[in-house]
DNA sequence: GTCACAATGACTGTATACAATCTTTGTGCC
DNA sequence: GGCACAAAGATTGTATACAGTCATTGTGAC
């Protein structure tokens, strides 16, 4: 538990590179994010952030490197961090790369599922149906990443961790508003149990293309509020 | 190429979350540890590296918490950094998770293979050949990461050349002597111009599984030289 | 009114200082 | 001689200071 590789938190086993409050605060961070509490293009001040947790820079500094090492904060040469905001072909490679990883893992996981292992999803399923918005989303995160841990492998649980936490900033970035349906993993759960593996597999990749193609990529992702979109109206009332 | 995601040397593309000196100092010790320069378990004080490099512990830490998110490195509280040296459930499971995805990204790679991306390969092989031992560890490394980005997909390069630095890793630890052949890849390049997924999917596989079943995970990974054997001798010595 | 340019302020980049912790070495007792 | 305990040294953990850079705002000329 005091051991010291770095794991992501989605992978379980979390021990951050110390016990120390880097965990803490990482786990925060990665909460508002993931549950769009922090929306991307948001600027992280360090100072700002150093007197929110009450520690220094440095410790804050040691965070959002880490974030940005995982990329769900970009750093910019003494411009400081702020929330990623994938760009369209980053948003379609994380969906390639999660249908490619996933369903390889998938056949590793469907032998090894155990009816605990059931439970354990069908509970996930169960907050996730309860849960409002937000923490829907971050519990869809924990569902797949909870299910592609039982292929035990650490180190592809740990990449898949990453791109599933990135999707959660894409879906922030291109998603639209009647997109997410928290309660389609209950038919996964129905066909983990029936053990075949190409149905298995086939709902997968489906699932994911869904969500893909309910991305709306042609909003621009613009940093700043389109201000003259927003209050343009003032400028003919004021003229008039 | 200032912009600032990160990103993994290997995995080309290479610009660290800064384009400053972090990157060459990384780009050193990532050599050192993959060319077996620095063996796993050997301690990087701060003090030392920032005296070697002329900068400040500050600027050697964040080298090395990046080394450690990519499990190069071992991070202890308050006992400073170490190679990291890998566990034989974890060389195993970075063999496995290697078959995998290189066997998943195969099948992407194929159909993009242009005749340019195999003369580059084919460059590779050719210095692979003629290098020393420490530098052909590191080309076959290369080689690997080069094949593998021919898929197009970043986030899945950037995970797998994390998985291929740290097969260096494993190497060093379990590898014996007459291990490495590094004339083997000639094959590859032969079964992928004829562009059959099949026996390129399983020659890949094999190629890994050859590997791993030359390790001998019998040898303990001592932290400290055995002195006891080392210099056993010269206590008979002393007492007759 | 628009543009160029200068000044201001906010923030990051790096180094350094001090406190905390661990490892090693040294001492005394059994 | 072996063990427990204490002191010294070395190394890391954290905070802070100062310099450097960028973004913004303000001023003046055209």
């Amino acid at each position: 538990m005091n051991e010291t590789r770095q794991f992501h938190l989605l992978a379980g086993l979390a021990s951050g590179q110390d016990v120390r409050s880097d965990d803490a605060i990482y786990q925060a961070l990665w909460e508002a994010i993931v549950e769009h509490r922090l929306s991307p293009g948001a600027r992280l001040p360090e100072d700002a952030l150093s007197h929110a947790f009450g520690v220094s820079r440095t410790t804050i500094r040691r965070v959002l490197q880490r974030l940005a090492l995982e990329q769900l904060v970009t750093l910019r040469p003494n411009r400081g961090a702020q929330i990623t905001s994938p760009t369209p072909s980053e948003a379609r490679d994380v969906f390639r790369a999660r249908r490619l990883l996933e369903n390889a893992l998938l056949a590793e996981v469907l032998p090894r599922l155990t009816p605990a292992d059931l439970k354990a999803l069908e509970a996930i399923h169960q907050r996730e149906t309860r849960a409002r918005r937000e923490h829907a989303i971050r519990l869809s995160a924990e569902f797949h990443s909870r299910l592609m841990a039982m292929a035990d492998s650490p180190s592809l649980s740990e990449a898949l961790s990453q791109l599933i936490s990135r999707t959660s900033l894409i879906i922030a970035v291109y998603g639209r508003a009647g997109a997410g349906c928290p309660c389609e993993h209950i038919e996964l759960i129905d066909l983990l149990r029936a053990g075949e593996l190409a149905p298995v597999q086939r709902w997968m990749n489906e699932h994911l293309t869904r969500i893909e193609a309910s991305l709306d990529f042609t909003a621009s992702g613009e940093a700043l509020p389109d201000f003259e979109h927003l209050f343009g109206h003032h400028r003919e009332q004021s003229a008039s």
